[in-house]
This record gives C-alpha cells, sequence and structure tokens, in this order.
DNA sequence: GTGTCCCTACGGGATTTCCCTAATAGCGCT
DNA sequence: AGCGCTATTAGGGAAATCCCGTAGGGACAC
C-alpha cells in the first residue's frame, strides 16, 4: 500500500494503527508510534502498534509524564535519535520496564509541529546492531519524515477521532478586536482605530472570553492563537 | 554532495545557497529558496537561487507583503502544491511579473514550523508539463521534505546569520506568573497561589512585558506562547 | 411575523491592572 | 571590600478593565 495515499482512507484509529503497522512492515521496523497533543486542553491522542501489555503497563506506571522519547523531541524540529536521550535517567527507566516486553531502546522520533502550536510526534523502534540501525535510518528517514507529515495532517483534520476542544465560532468583529488585543492594543485603541466605541469593543471582547470558556483576557488570548483565530505580534 | 550532511558545513548564507544550488541539480528543479519567519519581530531571513534582477523586482514591488505562495503555505502542516493558490489574484500578480524572469507558476511550498512558532518554508519551481510536474513531484517530495526540515533547524541553530530576536531570558519567578496568568489566573489569585503580595506579581507581569517588547499583559501572554515559555490553558 | 444572531452603545460602579517608586539579597567581577 | 547586575519583594494612586444590566436596528432563517 503506498503509505502517501493516506488521504483515500477512513479517517479511523483503526486505519490509523493500520498505516503504522503497514509503516513497520515496509520500513522494517518493530514498532511505530502516533501520538498528537493539543496543548490547551492538555489532551494527547495516540495509537500504535505496540503490544496492549505494554500500552496497559506504560499507562499504569505514568511513563507518558516522564519519557523522554515524547517530550524532549517536541522541543525539536529535526528528528531525533533515541541514541541522543540515553544518558537520560527517565530514558534508562521506562526502557528497563520496555526490555521485558521485547521492545529495544533504540529508535527515532520525528515532531511535526503545527501552524496553531499542536505538535503530533511519530516514534519507531527496532531491535539490531547500531551498524544495521545507522543504516536502516539513514534509509528510512525521509519517508518517515513524509509519512509523519501526512500522518498528522489526516488527523488534525479528522473529526472522527472526537479531537480536542471543539473549534468555536467566533464573528468578525470579535477576531478584529481579539487580533487588536493580541498586538497589545487597549480597548480604547482599539475603539479609536475601529472608529467605535471602547464600549462595543469592551462586548466584543467580553463575548470572546465566553466562547473561548476564558476567565480573563490574557488566557483567551492565549486560546485564540493555539486556535488559529489570531497571530501573535 | 550528500544534502543531508548540511550540518558539517559552515553556517554562512553562501554555504545556504550553495545547498539550494546542488538541491536544485540533484532534483532537476529549476529554482529553489528559502525563507524563515520569527513572528514576534515579523523579521524575514531568507535566500535562493533566483537571479538578482528577480530578487530586487520582487522587492521593489513589495511581493512579499502578498505573495500566497509565502503566506498561504505557512498556515499548512503539510506541504502546499502551487496549483492550489493558481485562482488567487496576488498569485496571477505575482507570476505576471515571475513570467518576465524566466519563473514558471508551477511549484511546490514545504512549510516546517519550530516548536517555539518560528516558521521555515522551502518553495522550488520547475518548468514543465503538468504531466512531468505530477511524477518529478511525486519522485522528490520525501527528499524535499528532509532538506526542508535540515536546512531550517541548522538555520535555527546558526549565529551567523544574526536570526530575529533573541530569545530573551525570563526567570523563573516570571515564567510562573505568566503561566497562571494564561491560565485564566488574576494577579491576586496567583500571589494567594504563590504566598507573595499581589504586587509582586505585577512587578514580575511587568518586567516580562519589558522583555518580551510587549505593551499588554495579553500581548506578553501571546509572545511567551509562541516563544515557548507558557502553554495556554 | 417571529426568533435568533450580530453589531452597536451606554450607565454605574467594582475590581483589577498599571505606573511610579523603593528596598533587600545573592552572585560575579574587579 | 565594593560595585554592578539580576531576582525578588512590596505600597500609593491613577487608569483601565470588567461585571451586570439594558436596549435598538439590521440581516437572516423559518
Amino acid at each position: 500500500m503506498d503509505i502517501v495515499n493516506l488521504g483515500a482512507l477512513e479517517k479511523t484509529e483503526a486505519n490509523f494503527t493500520t498505516f503504522l503497522s503497514d509503516l513497520c512492515d515496509k520500513l522494517e521496523l518493530d514498532f511505530a508510534t502516533y501520538c498528537a497533543v493539543n496543548t490547551v486542553s492538555d489532551q494527547v491522542i495516540g495509537f500504535s502498534t505496540y503490544s496492549d501489555g505494554w500500552k496497559e503497563h506504560y499507562g499504569a506506571q505514568r511513563f507518558q509524564n516522564t519519557d523522554p522519547t515524547l517530550h524532549l523531541p517536541m522541543r525539536s524540529i529535526a528528528p531525533v535519535d533515541w541514541q541522543c536521550l540515553s544518558g537520560h535517567e527517565d530514558f534508562k527507566k521506562v526502557f528497563e520496564h520496555a526490555r521485558d516486553f521485547n521492545i529495544a531502546d533504540q529508535g527515532l522520533s520525528i515532531p511535526i509541529h503545527g501552524p496553531y502550536g499542536e505538535i503530533g510526534l511519530i516514534s519507531v523502534t527496532r531491535d539490531c546492531s547500531s551498524d544495521t540501525w545507522i543504516k536502516l535510518r539513514k534509509n528510512v528517514i525521509s519517508e518517515l519524515q513524509t509519512a509523519a507529515v501526512t500522518l498528522h495532517d489526516t488527523v488534525m483534520q479528522s473529526d472522527s477521532l472526537g479531537y480536542a476542544l471543539r473549534r468555536p465560532h467566533l464573528s468578525s468583529r470579535e477576531c478584529e478586536a481579539l487580533q487588536r488585543t493580541a498586538a497589545g492594543k487597549s480597548q480604547i485603541d482599539i475603539g479609536d482605530i475601529l472608529t467605535i466605541s471602547s464600549r462595543t469593543v469592551e462586548v466584543h471582547v467580553r463575548f470572546v472570553r465566553t466562547k473561548l470558556c476564558a476567565l480573563t483576557t490574557p488566557q483567551a488570548v492565549g486560546r485564540a492563537i493555539t486556535m488559529g483565530f489570531v497571530h501573535p505580534k
């Protein structure tokens, strides 16, 4: 199966897992995992080809809170080989457990950053000699990169996963008022710029806070940025 | 030359342009261009294999402000073929001029989003039939993706380009105060939580505004999010 | 015709933020 | 030891924001 042709698939978790399985088969990898983080709700979506036993164990040990193969690549642009993480105490701890499930401490994580702050991460692992791993990594990294982008793009467009906080509707005036707030303008300034009363600006901003479930205007600005309503300036 | 081996090069604009030239030679493309944007300072860094004449003309016409091959891909995760942009009035206008410089309106733009809101974009163009372009695109997209990530990562780590606003340093208390501000807490709330005076919180927030060159607290929150200091909640 | 949403605007006052000012402690450098 | 800088702490008063409520007109869908 042509892995780039993901768009034609029905967008369900089962099919995404199948996609990862096919990726492993094609690229001679042991396991692959994908996760996406919404930075507003801190919700994580993930699916992988790991065994159910390891998934349960991983969750029970709360490794998702400390596993550096998740957290450190998310601060990177380039793919991160797990070799770089091997000195990390948390890494050793996670893979001490992982060894019991036949999972090697050798792999690669590829982060994909979305335009609104969301992050996707594909991690793959293969149990083999270092020499073999270096050759394999060189061969597959381009295709993995493409697969990561494709998968992340598809997940972000998917409704069937019930992804994160639903994007509320903001009217054009609300967006305008909020964009200028994010740009450092006061409500009085914005009123002057839009030739409307600052009281009207106040109402728009209040409605934005309500729609984004924000307690304060700074919080609303933060949420609006990650949802793509406004851009920081 | 192995294009992935960029890290070994001296990180200067001349070498980046050479990198793009080699990329064009290897992948049978006419031109390639790279630009990076810092969304806080709005500063753009770019280099390309276009002729000096076109570069000058492009700047003189201020196309960088309207060119959809720059702006629209930056809102995407996946690569964007210029076919999608061809109905755009601004696209037609730019390429009406570009035709005089032997630049085709057929190409591809690949955005790379960094973890702190910065965006890199590689665009490539090739003058050929549609059929040839579709085949070429399929062949090169993985390698271009990898090259884009590598180039962007290298540019972001480069000092010699004097890249944009240096990420200022925020003290731990400043980050703490700002994170809770972004989470919707008032300065009084934060004072209670941290068991310090709300006046102290006020000072921390003021220093953050100063360091991030923000006029208001909402603006500071927006900038802090894209710089990775805080996460929206 | 009715209901809903959007946009507009205001009164009154409470609350919060912001500006200006100021002090102490710790650290690195000379 | 002294100086300069950063980090952290905090008060008075002015300005801005926010809350709560009220309300009219236009566009649109039913």
